[in-house]
Formats: structure tokens, sequence, C-alpha cells
DNA sequence: ATTCATGTTGTGAT
DNA sequence: TATCACAACATGAA
């Protein structure tokens, strides 16, 4: 469930743990858990794909990464990379990856570049955009510097709602065209996410794992792009390259 | 049974 | 020193 909407889900679900103490900690990770038992959760946030339980003096980060999952009041027959009781319920983690976070959040993290955070600043994201014009759109996308919570999901249905072409440099999109991407990829966020909590959010992709344009009919291109060589669903026709080929 | 995917970090080579 | 390709990790659906 990694995409930073996922992650707004567990966040809103695990938020009812602000304030109350940890009472017994157990899980397979190799950070000294017993850290956390006895202490009171004075936080519960996100930033971006980042989960962020936050004590006085330190958080811990967990990252699901592309297989971890999480329950809250139930257990699964994998053992928790964490688990943490409270009074009011108990939370477990499963396959992500933990880490502590020494001092104020606020100094660890830029909010505004979360896309889904009340502090998010398009104007921002065009300024790191505009320092590095040669990247390809479909990387810009997944730049977690700039884009904090947009995933491979995102990415696709971003550049096709916008009509561009992943292989597209930033530097070559006109103007409005890369504002648009900006907006977009908050927009299409917060709509992935009311999809999801409705169950809802396969059914809405339109290049996402398909095979057929909802534009136009034509057959989608489905390659391996970029410098991670993610998937990447697009329809030739309908999305124009920037700059166009000679 | 095998492949692959909503992701990131660390390693060793260049 | 810096960059880069690849390995590693971990789970479940198709």
């Amino acid at each position: 469930m990694p995409e930073g909407p996922s992650i707004i889900i567990m966040r809103e679900a695990a938020t009812r743990f602000r304030g109350k103490t940890v009472r017994e900690v157990d899980g397979n990770s190799k950070l000294d858990l017993q850290r956390m038992r006895g202490r009171k959760v004075v936080g519960v946030r996100s930033w971006g794909k980042h989960f962020l339980l936050e004590f006085r003096g330190f958080s811990l980060r967990a990252h699901l990464l592309l297989f971890g999952s999480w329950l809250i009041d139930a257990e699964k027959a994998a053992t928790p990379r964490l688990s943490l009781r409270f009074d009011n319920g108990t939370l477990n983690l499963y396959a992500c990856s933990l880490k502590y976070i020494e001092g104020a959040l606020d100094e660890a993290y830029d909010w505004r570049g979360d896309v889904m955070a009340p502090e998010w600043d398009p104007k921002l994201a065009r300024t790191k955009l505009k320092r590095q014009p040669e990247v390809l759109v479909c990387d810009a996308l997944l730049h977690q510097d700039v884009f904090a919570g947009v995933g491979n999901i995102i990415k696709n249905e971003v550049l096709f709602r916008i009509r561009v072409h992943p292989a597209s440099t930033v530097g070559a999109l006109p103007p409005r065209l890369l504002g648009k991407m900006i907006k977009d990829a908050r927009d299409y966020s917060f709509q992935f996410l009311e999809w999801k909590k409705q169950y809802v959010l396969r059914q809405h992709w339109l290049v996402h794992n398909k095979g057929q344009c909802p534009n136009c009919g034509g057959k989608l291109t489905r390659q391996h792009m970029g410098t991670r060589n993610r998937r990447t669903f697009f329809c030739v026709r309908c999305q124009p390259l920037y700059p166009p080929p000679a």
C-alpha cells in the first residue's frame, strides 16, 4: 500500500494512538525497539511515503517500501517488524523499513515538499524542477525531493491526464503544462485517496496496467523507463513528446 | 511453479 | 570524489 495516499489512510487509522503510552513492544526489527516502551506518542504524522510516530526527542519513521503492510488490532501469519501495544489497541507493522529520527521532525522534514500536506508549495516544486531541465518527466514525478508521496501509479495517471509523453524533458514542457503537472500531482493524489478509501481505485485507472487508451482506443505502450526503469504506460497518439521529435 | 510489482538503500565498479 | 548499475530486501497476486 505504499504511495502517499495510502500512507494518509495509515496515518488516519493510527491517529487514535496519539497521546497514548507504549505499553509493550515486540518485533523483528534490528532497531532498539524497546526504546519506545513507556514513551508517549506525541504525534502521528506523515511525509510523502513516510509514516511517522513522534515521541519527545525522537521519532520512528516507517517506510512500507513495496510490500509493507500494517494492521491495527489484528495480526497475520508473518512476524511483525514492529508491534506496539497501547491501552486502546495494537499497531502492527510488517515488512517495512524502520528508522529513528533524532530531534524535531520539523528539522528533519520540509513539509512543503509533500504533495498531500497542507504546506505543499507548488512554486517551490517549480523552482526545483527548473534546476533540472534535462530530467525526464517520468523521473521528475518520482523524485521524492520534489513530489514526496508520488509513486509509479500516480506518475502514470498524471502524465496521461495532462497528455504528456513520459519521456518528455522537464525543460521542454511549456510552462502551462509544467504547472498542470505540478497541480495534478497533488489533485490526483487526493482523488487516489478517495477512490482508495472506497475500494474502487483500480477501476478508475486510465492507463496504469491497462492495454487500451481510454481516449482514442489505440493500444497503449508499456515500457520500462527512466533511471529506475519503472513500468510506464502511455499512449503515443494522445501524449505528445516535448520537445517534439526532429 | 514462476514471475513480477504501488520502493528505496547500500555496495562495489568505473 | 562522484556517479552509476545492480543487488538486496520482502510479500502476495496473477
